[in-house]
Formats: structure tokens, C-alpha cells, sequence
RNA sequence: GGGCUGGUAGCUCAGUUAGGCAGAGCGUCUGGCUUUUAACCAGACGGUCGGGGGUUCAAGUCCCUCCCAGCCCGCCA
């Protein structure tokens, strides 16, 4: 993705205020002088599926990002998958390689079960494509991000414990355990004395352990004890082995891991939710300064979107995923979506896409400077190129709501007609333009079958019920027998006027009538080209309400 | 209970930094395109900017207070 600077941008730079906020964080971290590559993390611990809200912590550093490298800079985007982490519970929803969402059910969950406290990297892939739980997460989010033209570098933190990134932030905290115990325990009661900031993995049953009892800092070593682990309500049992670990065999509590990783990696910026803003940041921050010594990250809280309306939740079945949001919409709307304020909490409905995408065409037609409006202009100047991929000029968006009209037939030639006759295409449209925006039709057919809304059209293989009036069974009947002569679809739709006026009926109730034969509903589309472009036989007997 | 972030038209959102006429799109309604629906064109309707108070010549914007929502304030991440 490459984005020009537009040239009518430069007087918000002066003052310290942008159009677009990705400028105003590149700001902030171009302030601190950093060294390149410029490092911007993001990460998650492996869960069930990846969903689109993880994206957030993808995206947003990529708009960041993105910004960096047109200043100049070059940029390093990274996103850590916390794989070293114990699965402390099941997961109600798995999603396969294909980020299609199954039940635990359907994979084996006993093996999961199993291992219950064993990192995700040591847990088998369920649907046994990968090596492990979490390469087959890590995989899912890569491929999510590569669709989304993101190049983001996936790290797993098993592998950098294990290539010894780790040992010196692991050293450090277990030399300096005090103040690392100071520091922890102005934000975690449980930190006392004997608290230490480390966990082995067992050598005997692999989980995560927390009991730590000696540390010998010069043979780089621990020695523990596999006791239980309260998680929630639930504890996962210990195997009682008393052991010695090194520093890669085992992993630092979160609170430390996260500045450990901002540390080992020399992160420059990393965006955060709004659940880590006042537990995890502030404790993150304080102990990169005064435990690490180090200086944390400009952080960026965004808020959370809500899917539908609610919190976006896979236990509760309420979440979506990059490759079915790719079904529905261009890729570029839904890194439109993530381009907008990360401050605001916006509700991602699935049943007004329509809205969404006629705001990001307009979104568009602003950046080409045919909006009068100031401030979206202002806006989509700046962000649009770290937007789309492609910056054109001569590309046609059909309007979603009309793109899921034109799906109601496969007809190719017919989707040109039509759209030609709403004046989106002229006679010197090129026709690869046409097949561009008639790619639209596709993915706002699957939206209107998705949601089965207004735009659902299905041509009725048979004779739906229905309940006309005698003069309107007339009517149809003369229409039928004007079919029948053979017309095309322009003669047809004029002679659907003229039917419906000499038998003196309303409009409204005889289109509603045809609606009702062919599409089983009370509207749909312009009636008479379609029928025109049917098979006549068909439509006359379905005129004349015959099987 | 304390803290953080939000709350602007029926819906989706700009505008809040740095005070200066309350905005856009969609939807709705009316009319038009000598043709319903979709689209398009014109117009209209639509507001206690969450409530209240304060500062100011002037407040959506600044201050105080209250309400609502999400999150954090055990553990874990």
C-alpha cells in the first residue's frame, strides 16, 4: 500500500492538528526521536477465533503506521501472538482454516481438555492443520491480515522465550525482584514478599506453574513446584513435580511480559482497548520505567465496536470475521471502517451494511473533491490513499442498495443493462470498469440473502399463493396475452401502465400483483424489463397463474 | 463506591484540541422524472447537542454537578 502526500494538506501540520488521527499518533511518536525501524506492536492472546474485533489492534497501528512511511520512516509492524499463555478454559467456538466458526463438538474437545494449562503452543491443533493451537490462531489472523493488504509480522512469544530474547528482561526482573515486587503490588494485592515474577513450565506435565521457590541467578535457573492454579471458579490441577527451570522454560506474568516485549523488541507504539487502559497500561508503563527501565510506547486506547448492537462475544455466537465480512463488502470499506476515530464506539450493523458502504463511496467521492462538505473533505483527503489500495479516479461504485438489486438475477448482460439505464454506465464506460463495479453485485447479493431483507429477490420457480381481485385477473390476462405476442421488456413495462389504466386499477395494486406471481413479494425490481428478459412462454403462464 | 471513555436529528455519524449561526448522509413525507419498486432531481419535516447549573458579549465546545452506557478498580490476560 503506497499513499501519496495530497498537496492541499499541510497548514493542520503547523499547529499540531490533523485531519486524520493517525497523524496526530505518528506525531507524538515521531517527537521522541525513535530509531529506525520504527516499531509498532499489537498483539492477543490465542482465543477461540479470530475475530474482527481483534482487528482493531491491527489495524489502527497500521494506519499508524502507514503514515510513518510516507513521512519517511521506515516502519516495523509486528503483532505478538502471547502463545506462551496458559489455556485456562475452553473455548465455547473454534474457528477453522477457512475462519469458518464450529462448535467445540465438532472438534475433538477432550484433547483439549487435556491440556488445560499447558501453553497454546504446546496444545495441539484441533483441526490438526498446524503444529499447535496457537499457530493455527496465528495463522488465522495472518491470513485475515494478508486479505486485508496489512503486512504485519506475526511473532509468537514461545518461540522468542525459546531463542532466549527473553533472558535478559527475565534476568533483570529476577535481579531487581524487589522493586519489581514494589512496583506490581501498587496494582495487584496478591503480590507479596514471596511473590515471583516468573512461571516455569513444568517439566513433567507441561502446564504453567506459579510456585516458584528458589532462584540461583548465576546458573540462570529456578526451582519450583507444580501445585494448582485457581482459575476463576475452577482450578486446574498440579502434578506435585518439583523441578528446575531455565529462563526460556518458562514465561514472565503478563504485567512483566508486555513491557518485556516493548523492551526485547523496542516498541515504538502499540494501540490497546479500552480494558487495558486502566489496568494493564498503567502498571505496563510503570514498570518500563522503573523496573526495565525502559521507555514504553505512545499507547493509543480504542474504544470497542459492538456487532448488531451488542458486545461482540463468541461464547454468545455475536461475532463476525474478516473472510465473512469479505463476503459481504470491498476490503477497502472495512479498512475504511477501522480508519475512523478509533475513540468512538460505533455499532458494525449488519443489517444497514448498506449504510456503512454508502458512507465510505462517499468517503471516496470526497477525497475526488465532489462533496461540499468541509470537514469529511478535510478528512478523506488525508486518509483515503492509506485507505485504498489503489487511488483512481475512473472507478463506478454502484450504490450497494441497487448493487443487491441487480444480484436478483446471474445475468450478466441484464446487471449492465439495468445499471446502463440508471445512467451508471454511459457508451464509453470501459468495460473493465463495468466488471469492477459489477463485482459490487456479488457481494451485496450475499448481504441481502444474508439478512434475507427487502433486496432478497428470488424469481418464484413456482406459482406462489395469491388472492387477486376479478379485474385485476383480468388485467393480467391481457397482459399475458401481450407477452405472448412478443414484446421486449421496454414494450412490456409501458404496457403494464396502459393494462392496469384501462381496467381502471391503481398502479400500486397491479405491480403488486406481478411482484407477488414472479418474486412471492410486494416489490422488487423494475418489473417489466425483467420480465422481458425471462423466458415468454413462462411468463405468460405465470401471468395467467398457471402451474 | 472510585476511575477511564463515550452520549449531537428516527438511523449512521461529522463538528468538541483552539468558544463564534445546529450540520451531513441515509430514512420519512410531498412533489418531479408525461411509468409502481430501486436509483435520480426538487422541497419539506426532523434537535432540551444526555439533564441541570456556572463562566462569557457569545457554550455542542470551557468549569461544576447529576443521569445513562461500556470498560477498569479480585485473579488472569
Amino acid at each position: 500500500m503506497s499513499a501519496e502526500a495530497p498537496s492541499d494538506e499541510t497548514d493542520a501540520q503547523d499547529d499540531g492538528f490533523h485531519d486524520f488521527w493517525a497523524d496526530d499518533v505518528a506525531d507524538e511518536i515521531e517527537a521522541r526521536d525513535p530509531d529506525e525501524p520504527i516499531v509498532i506492536k499489537g498483539g492477543v492472546s490465542p482465543s477461540g477465533v479470530a475475530h474482527l474485533g481483534n482487528f482493531n489492534e491491527i489495524m489502527r497501528g497500521y494506519f499508524v503506521a502507514e503514515v510513518l512511511r510516507e513521512r519517511g520512516h521506515e516502519v516495523r509492524q509486528v503483532f505478538t501472538s502471547d502463545d506462551k499463555d496458559p489455556l485456562r478454559k475452553l473455548p465455547r467456538k473454534l474457528a477453522d482454516e477457512d475462519g469458518n466458526i464450529v462448535g467445540l463438538g465438532e472438534v475433538d474437545a477432550g484433547a483439549l481438555g487435556r491440556n488445560l494449562g499447558k501453553p497454546y503452543t504446546a496444545i495441539p491443533d484441533p483441526f490438526g492443520e498446524t503444529d499447535s493451537y496457537a499457530a493455527h490462531f496465528a495463522s488465522l489472523l495472518k491470513a485475515d491480515a494478508d486479505r486485508l493488504g496489512v503486512p504485519v509480522e506475526m511473532l509468537s512469544n514461545t518461540e522468542m522465550y525459546e531463542n532466549g530474547d527473553f533472558d535478559p528482561v527475565v534476568e533483570h526482573v529476577l535481579e531487581n525482584i524487589e522493586t519489581a515486587r514494589e512496583v506490581l503490588s501498587e496494582y495487584q494485592s496478591k503480590v507479596d514478599d514471596d511473590y515471583v515474577p516468573f512461571n516455569p513450565v513444568c517439566s513433567e506435565c507441561g502446564k504453567i506453574t506459579e510456585t516458584v521457590t528458589d532462584i540461583d541467578l548465576d546458573a540462570g535457573t529456578v526451582e519450583y513446584v507444580c501445585t494448582d492454579m485457581t482459575v476463576g471458579d475452577n482450578t486446574i490441577d498440579g502434578c506435585g513435580h518439583e523441578g528446575t527451570a531455565t529462563f526460556r522454560e518458562g514465561k514472565l506474568p503478563w504485567r512483566f511480559e508486555w513491557p518485556g516485549q516493548w523492551q526485547v523488541l523496542g516498541v515504538d507504539h502499540e494501540p490497546f482497548g479500552k480494558d487495558h487502559a486502566e489496568g494493564s497500561w498503567p502498571s505496563g508503563k510503570d514498570i518500563a520505567e522503573n523496573v526495565l527501565e525502559i521507555e514504553p510506547p505512545v499507547p493509543m486506547v480504542y474504544e470497542w465496536f459492538t456487532l448488531n448492537g451488542e458486545a461482540l462475544s463468541s461464547s454468545a455466537g455475536n461475532i463476525v470475521t474478516v473472510p465473512e465480512m469479505l463476503e459481504l463488502l470491498e476490503p477497502e470499506v472495512l479498512r475504511y471502517f477501522f480508519a475512523l476515530n478509533p475513540r468512538k464506539a460505533r455499532d458494525l450493523d449488519l443489517t444497514r451494511l448498506d449504510q456503512l458502504v454508502d458512507d465510505f463511496d462517499r468517503f471516496e467521492r470526497a477525497y475526488h473533491g465532489e462533496v461540499d462538505d468541509e470537514n469529511l473533505t478535510r478528512f478523506a483527503k488525508r486518509a483515503y490513499p492509506f485507505v485504498v489500495d489503489d487511488v483512481r479516479e475512473d472507478r463506478i461504485r454502484l450504490p450497494y442498495t441497487f448493487a443487491a438489486v441487480l444480484g436478483m438475477t446471474d445475468d450478466e448482460d441484464l446487471r449492465i443493462k439495468m445499471a446502463r439505464n440508471e445512467g451508471f454506465f454511459d457508451e464509453d464506460t470501459p468495460e473493465d470498469v463495468i466488471d469492477e463495479a459489477l463485482e459490487r453485485v456479488e457481494l451485496a447479493r450475499h448481504w441481502a440473502e444474508k439478512m434475507d431483507n427487502q433486496y432478497n429477490y428470488r424469481l418464484q420457480v413456482e406459482l406462489p399463493a395469491f388472492d387477486f381481485d376479478a379485474d385485476i385477473e383480468a388485467a393480467l390476462d391481457d397482459l399475458a396475452d401481450f407477452v405472448a405476442d412478443g414484446h421486449d421488456g421496454e414494450e412490456i413495462q409501458g404496457e403494464i401502465y396502459e393494462t392496469a389504466r384501462r381496467h381502471d386499477i391503481e398502479m400500486g395494486d397491479f405491480f403488486a400483483a406481478g411482484y407477488r406471481l414472479f418474486f412471492d413479494d410486494t416489490q422488487g425490481p423494475r418489473l417489466g424489463e425483467f420480465l422481458g428478459e425471462l423466458e415468454q412462454d413462462f411468463v405468460v403462464k405465470r401471468l395467467r397463474r398457471e402451474d
